[in-house]
RNA sequence: UGAUUUUGUAAGAAUGUGUUCGUUGAUGUGAAAUAUUAUGAAAGGAAAGUCCGGACUCUCCCUGGCAGGAUUCCGCGUGAAAACGCGGGCAUGUGACCCAUAUGUCCCAUGACGGAACAGUGCAACAAAAAGAUACCGCCGUUUGGUAAGGGUGAAAUGGUGAAGUAAGAGCUCACCGGCGAGUUAGUAAUAAUAUCGCGCAGGGCAAACCCAAUUCGGUGCAAGACGAAAUAGGGAGUUGGGUAGCCAGCCCAAUAACUCGGGGUUCGUCGCACCUCGAAAGAGGAAUUUUGCAAGACUUUGCAAAAUUAGAUGAAUGAACACAUCAUCAUUCGAUGACACAGAAUCCGGCUUACUACAAAAUCAUCUC
């Protein structure tokens, strides 16, 4: 199972707004931030449990090529790596000033070192 | 040979092929495609800046004035308009030629090229006595003053040369040159020429300063706007007019109605919107873009025919991995890294401007060789 639905993105202010409050946990990389809590579960779908991510790429980055680019690596490295994330949680990415020189390899190994650390957290 | 600048060309297409995994619309099947389905499609020359002009939207798509904005040498052409193309004129500048105080001729480049006036206001660092009307030195006179010839300052100091004149000087006067205006001639015109007439030429520069003249424009911008659902309220305070056009009028509506303020609630979906119209559908008609061919034109281009094509997201799709080939860079033995500039559609068109890659041409500069 390797797709992304649009059901595994955050795609309201309300579901970002959520991040500022209520107690999230984080790990501090050099390029980016990664935080998650566990969201309240409305069913039993594997739409209403499945992780979900929300991307933060602010105009300090760079352009929008630029904005881009760290988009579609962070996607692809949260639908290939599903596992690592867990179920009925919200996880923000929030970019960092310097992602723009890293390569896609780089960014992806970050990502996924992060998300571990997240699940050790938890246990 | 290199660098820089300018102009032109290239739909500047993921470097190509293959495999695998995906994303967003559309269409088909289906009760349902958020059932993990099938088919086909999916970033640019600037998508950028948001500087102009339109389509479209709502609004008083009724009218005038004020305010405010835009445009600005002439002719022809293209265009809905902005604007663009060609040709011409004028100004400034580089270079070459001629001449040698000058004036002039040619080539190229640039030009936000209407107006400096018996319209008005304003501005000019530093220097200089003085930057619009001034006397520092000097000259003359001498009680106050006269004087722009000389010095000195400056980007700019009241046209130049000579004579006459004077206390000394001065277009104060005169001659020649220059300038301004009128006329005449040439030209469609901008404008140019002038051995005609007039004016001593007492006021220069900046309008990308306000301003004036002519032409022209109502405002609003897809977060426009329309509909649906849900939710809150059926109230509070204030005003007497209101019609959201920046202001003022006309015009229209209302007076137990309308508006304003504060508080509370919603911030979801569909359409607009994926080329348009008709149609249940099949399909038909038209539009635009690209390519090819033919024709027209001085050029930008225009017409006709054929074929192909028509992106549509909304925390915002258009991507990733691997293999082989090709290319580039680094090491130069195996190999390693990368796919390269500017840059990412957001209602849709036409321009302008800016950024940048490759190629071509021209100009300038530098270096080397002969």
């Amino acid at each position: 199972m390797f797709r992304l639905f649009k059901s595994q993105r955050l795609r309201k202010s309300s579901d970002f707004e959520k991040f500022r409050s209520k107690g999230t946990e984080s790990v501090y990389g050099q390029i980016f931030v990664l935080k998650s809590f566990e969201r309240a579960i409305e069913g039993t779908s594997f739409h209403d449990l499945t992780p979900r991510i929300g991307i933060v790429t602010s105009r300090k980055i760079g352009n929008a090529v630029t904005r881009n680019r760290i988009r579609r690596v962070v996607r692809e490295a949260f639908r290939l790596n599903l596992k690592y994330f867990k179920q009925s949680h919200d996880y923000l990415f929030i970019a960092f000033h310097g992602i723009g020189t890293k390569s896609n390899k780089e960014i992806t190994n970050a990502i996924l070192n992060a998300a571990k650390l997240l699940w050790g957290q938890d246990s």
